[in-house]
DNA sequence: GAAAATGCCGAGCGAATTTATCGGGATTAA
DNA sequence: TTAATCCCGATAAATTCGCTCGGCATTTTC
């Protein structure tokens, strides 16, 4: 039940755009020195997130990468769904459901990872980065 | 963000057991063929199983596994601790947190983690094998 | 216009993990 | 005694993970 480093990696390079967003484009290397992880991998992470138009980047010197929108419009969820797939504690449940198996009418276990998947979803769609970068201490209810 | 096919079988071959709770032993064989799972991997799920005291086995021809407690009394978060490790989405937001990071004071994203965590173990701790068997649709809230 | 700083991107690779399989032993009912 | 069952360590195949490499494209700076 965890995310792959690639997932926690972009969550907090996304942090770091957030609390960066009004001071132009952050270069890749900052990033990856301020966060402590391999520049090379970073740049893979950082790919899929620039596809899905959660980023925007800026080629050449002085360039770097910025938020697409603001922070308090990026959820938590977007990023982990760009780079680990849907948000799902098994495949049949999973948002494009291709590999719904042949048991699911009698399957009896099926509404467990429904509820759970739900809930997972609700958790990271219900944080912004804005909530990530400002409010240190969002206790649990 | 997935199980593995560990913690899912396990999980579905609990739910045969509480179905079979009153009608002695279940074999692992039949479990294997009405589930449709490997024989021998599942001989590996059950052995941690029965280690934890979830189950309990009789040897010998007749023999089989049942559950250790009725089904009311055995949540389905306890099972896939044992087959899954603590249930967490980073590691360092895991229960027995060996491998806190150094970064954690400063950590803005432990929060997210520790929020999507706690409401995980909400869910799998709310769940019953009794529930999975008997209310095939609990719908959300 | 050259050089430096950046982003873009496909390919590959070693290690770990996952998902089994194998081969045998121990125990018990029929 | 035989068949059915659990017990269990070793190993193998497949997949995924976490990178690394090498090179090209674009833009600013000198």
């Amino acid at each position: 039940m965890r995310l792959t480093a690639k997932g926690e990696y972009g969550v907090r390079a996304m942090t770091i755009l957030a609390l960066d967003f009004r001071t132009g484009p952050v270069p890749l290397r900052e990033i990856a020195m301020r966060e402590n992880i391999s520049y090379q991998f970073l740049e893979q992470i950082v790919l899929p997130l620039r596809r899905a138009g959660l980023i925007n980047s800026v080629r050449g010197a002085k360039g770097g990468y910025a938020l697409a929108r603001p922070p308090e419009q990026i959820k938590v969820g977007e990023i982990v769904r760009v780079l680990e797939g849907p948000i799902a504690p098994v495949g049949c449940v999973a948002d494009g459901n291709e590999e719904s198996c042949a048991r699911s009418p009698a399957c009896l276990t099926r509404g467990i990872w429904e509820k759970l998947r739900d809930r997972m979803e609700q958790v990271l769609d219900e944080i912004t980065l804005a909530d990530v970068i400002c409010v240190p201490n969002i206790k649990d209810e």
